[in-house]
DNA sequence: ATAAAGCTGAGTAAATTTATCGGGATTACC
DNA sequence: GGTAATCCCGATAAATTTACTCAGCTTTAT
């Protein structure tokens, strides 16, 4: 049950433009030297972030990475969904997937992992950029 | 963000034990075959769930496994937490772990993988085996 | 005594994750 | 037009984890 290098690397990158938003596009070797994470490993990151629509890329001198949206408009889900496919604690309730245990139909489980998929699902969706810089001090 | 099958696995013995709560001890090598699984992998995801204390088991012939307490005293977060360690979608939010990116007091993404670590845990720990096998109607 | 079962550490092959490498393509600036 | 900054991207390598297997022991009903 946990998030792959990739995908907390990525959020992470993510919150970074969200906080230069208004600075033009920042190179990624910048952001690799501030989050002290590899570059190299940072590029294969923002392929499917770019890929996905999240971010814009400018390239030759001053040129770096932006957010495609406002801050406000880019859910944390939707860099998690880029960076690690579909939000779901089994494939077999995730479409398309082979279901291990055969018995979709009957399987007790099942209701199990749907659950707690919509329950991720729906937190990781309610929190976007925005909300990640602007207020540390919302409840619930 | 996938359970292993450890844990997976684990779950449907734990369920079908629960079907099984009043004819006693169920033999490993029944549960393999039923649900599908490898006899010796199963031994090895026993093993665990012994030790936290969810199932008892009598060895001999006439031996096998049985849920220690009754299916609504078992939550299925227990069972996930004995297979997989802590429920927790970064290492950092979840106890005496290193956390990768250092900056722990100023994190702003620390906020969104607690959130989510208690949503989780949370519906994990609010449906017992009891409610996996009895009400599959049940809304929500 | 026998056989049915659980108990357990060590080992292993495959898959996945986490990078690294090497080079190419664009473009601001001089 | 040359240079250097920057993105683009497929291939490969190293490290780690997963999903199992093996071999042999212990307990106990019959
Ligand atoms: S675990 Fe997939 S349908 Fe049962
Ligand atoms: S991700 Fe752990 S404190 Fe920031």
């Amino acid at each position: 049950m946990k998030l792959s290098a990739k995908g907390e690397y990525g959020v992470r990158a993510m919150v970074m433009l969200a906080l230069c938003y208004d600075d033009g596009p920042v190179p990624l070797r910048e952001i690799a030297e501030k989050e002290n994470i590899s570059y190299q490993f940072l590029e294969q990151i923002f392929l499917p972030l770019r890929r996905a629509g999240l971010i814009d890329s400018v390239r030759g001198p001053k040129g770096g990475y932006a957010l495609a949206r406002a801050p406000g408009e880019i859910k944390v889900g939707d860099i998690i969904r880029a960076l690690e496919g579909p939000i779901a604690p089994v494939d077999c309730v995730s479409e398309g997937k082979s279901d291990r245990c055969g018995r979709t139909e009957a399987c007790l489980t099942r209701g199990i992992w749907e659950k707690l998929r919509d329950r991720m699902s729906q937190l990781l969706d309610e929190i976007t950029l925005a909300d990640v810089i602007g207020l540390s001090a919302d409840s619930t």
